[in-house]
RNA sequence: GGCGCCGUAGCCAAGUGGUCUAAGGCGGUGGAUUGCAAAUCCAUUAUUCCCCGGUUCGAAUCCGGGCGGCGCCUCCA
């Protein structure tokens, strides 16, 4: 099976195929940073560290490039507003990013380029598109000429003469034709600014993009990521500037993931676009609803204070990345209910071989996958099917929802193996069985690894190793356990109820109590 | 007005021409286990894929029409 991708060029899945022999470049377009992420954010992070886990899994080498918008006219906004500066703010937004990207377990990106690192190879690109002839400094801007690209619209799907007769494009500039845009952007007094052969000013939105990925990628490259909402104008001005400037083909398969809906925004979307309805009001609920703007998106940290980074990273992947997601609470505890069930079985694992599901060595590299062979067969064909389905989800341009599908199934298998050879009491002296129920956790291990989960312990887990709290519940564990000796249930469950109320679940197991929170 | 996406059980969600009498999760129901629970296991929960036509030996999957939801066209991940 070979991997298949969607490409939003072609509007079609195509067999992957890379420009240079085992290299993978990826390009992900990253934040403005004047504010601090929200959840719509970590979205294409999220996906694009899930498609480098699996490139690498079959034995590409990764470049994954993430940029950092550190100038743009939001920042100037934002920071006036905040009597700070430009740098400040960005350097602390950078900062806000970069430890959302660790909490939520995105750690294959290579590289973070910031747009200000790159002044001068952007004024060196927009003066070699001057040059042939493709943009025009006008008053100290700088235009491309989207006529001049013969293919302009090809990305996005529309056409420069549709677009004007939409009319929604200002005819007020002085730019030659509407479609038009920025290259770089003349300056206000106070305004930072860096000199050019065309004046003071600073880059306009696209041209960073095009530059650092073409200095850190190369003119062509393999994978371009970003949200659905960039297609246009971002991605398809981006791939013009660069395709007129270099000549070649800039990006092989453009990558967009659906955006991020939330399901119970203020003011639901009315659906009456283009009738009678107020368009203020409903412009303002679709950005609410789309979690883009500052309304009732909250903020990835506040989040991160109610679900584990974890859960919310299994949810964003259950449902395919180029559907949109409705996220609320409600779903995400949902999902949560059943991703549970997995921490579960690693206490069950634990308990059984002694060892953490989480120091279990697991494979990278899918030429050297766990050896699925051994007895019970029928358990280990079990396995192998499992494995395949995965990796055949997978290869179906990422069929992250198929392929959680599998993992679920895989636990399954794996409680059903402890279950009928009564693995967690005395079937655990029977070493063979063991060793098989091992070789499984192995291979759920490698899996949900690749998904960027079950790597090391979930916060929520070690929280309950706090000091006191696991004193009082020794305590408390023990006057019931008595009780329960004398068979004075109505104490021992007067106890668990009122542990219950208390966000604590008991568990009586033949070796004794366990508690856990939630 | 232009371009595009989507509509699968109570809910979330895979599947996009035959293996579909449609994965998986949540919820529900029955059973095993348990002092009772919890956890786990087993069974069960859509004869049907928004509606109507058509293509086909065969469609949830392709085509046409309708209805409903949504995105982009303007800063946006």
């Amino acid at each position: 099976m070979t991997l298949r991708i969607y490409n939003t060029l072609s509007r079609k899945k195509e067999d992957f195929q890379t420009i240079k022999p085992g290299k993978v470049g990826i390009y992900l377009c990253g934040p403005t940073v004047y504010k601090h992420a929200h959840i719509g954010h970590m979205v294409g992070p999220v996906i694009i560290d899930t498609i480098a886990r699996y490139l690498k899994y079959n034995g590409y080498e990764v470049k994954f490039v993430n940029n950092i918008t550190d100038i743009d006219d939001k920042l100037i906004h934002r920071a006036a507003e905040l009597n700070t500066t430009v740098e400040k703010l960005a350097a602390e937004m950078t900062q806000d990013y970069f430890d959302n990207l660790e909490i939520m377990g995105v750690d294959t990106i290579t590289e973070f380029p910031k747009a200000t690192d790159y002044i001068e190879e952007m004024q060196n690109m927009i003066q070699a598109l001057i040059e042939n002839g493709h943009a025009y400094p006008l008053e100290g801007d700088v235009y491309f000429s989207a006529e001049a690209d013969k293919n302009y619209g090809c990305l996005s799907g529309r056409k420069i003469e549709e677009m004007i007769a939409g009319t929604r494009v200002e005819a007020n500039d002085k730019k030659k034709n509407p479609a038009d845009f920025a290259l770089w952007k003349k300056s206000r007094p106070g305004e930072p600014a860096w000199d050019s052969p065309w004046g003071p000013g600073r880059p306009g939105w696209h041209i960073e993009c095009s530059t650092m990925s073409r200095k850190l990628l190369g003119d062509s490259f393999d994978i371009h990521g970003g949200g659905l909402d960039l297609m246009f104008p971002h991605h398809e001005n981006e791939r013009a500037q660069s395709e007129c400037c270099t000549g070649k083909k800039y990006v092989r398969y453009w990558v967009h993931n659906g955006l991020m809906q939330a399901s119970d925004a203020p003011g639901k979307v009315g659906g009456q676009h283009d009738r009678h309805g107020d368009v203020v009001a409903d412009q303002e609920a679709q950005e609410a609803n789309k979690l883009a703007g500052s309304k009732g998106a909250a903020s990835v940290k506040e989040l991160f204070a109610i679900h584990p980074a974890e859960i919310v990273r299994l949810f964003l992947l259950s449902t395919h990345y180029r559907s949109p997601i409705a996220f609320s609470d409600e779903n995400i505890q949902e999902a949560a209910k059943g991703i549970e069930g997995f921490y579960r079985f690693f206490e069950t694992f634990e308990r059984i071989t002694g060892i953490s599901f989480y120091d279990l060595p697991s494979s990278e590299d899918r030429d050297q996958s766990v050896s699925l062979e051994g007895t019970p067969s029928e358990y280990f064909q079990q396995l192998s099917e499992l494995q395949q389905r995965f990796l055949e989800a997978m290869d179906d341009d990422f069929n992250t929802g198929g392929a959680i599908g599998n993992l679920f199934e895989l636990r399954s298998t794996l409680n059903a193996l402890i279950h009928s050879h009564n693995l967690d009491g005395e079937g655990k002296e029977d070493q063979a069985l063991v060793e098989a129920l091992k070789t499984g956790a192995c291979l759920l291990k490698e899996l949900s690894n690749l998904l960027g989960v079950f790597r090391k312990p979930c916060k929520k887990d070690q929280e309950a190793d706090d000091g006191l709290a696991n004193q009082l519940m020794e305590l408390v564990l023990e006057i019931r356990k008595e009780a329960r000796e004398s068979k004075n249930w109505d104490i021992a469950d007067k106890i668990r109820e009122g542990l219950a109320a208390c966000q604590i679940t008991v568990e009586d197991r033949p070796e004794g109590s366990l508690w856990r929170r939630g």
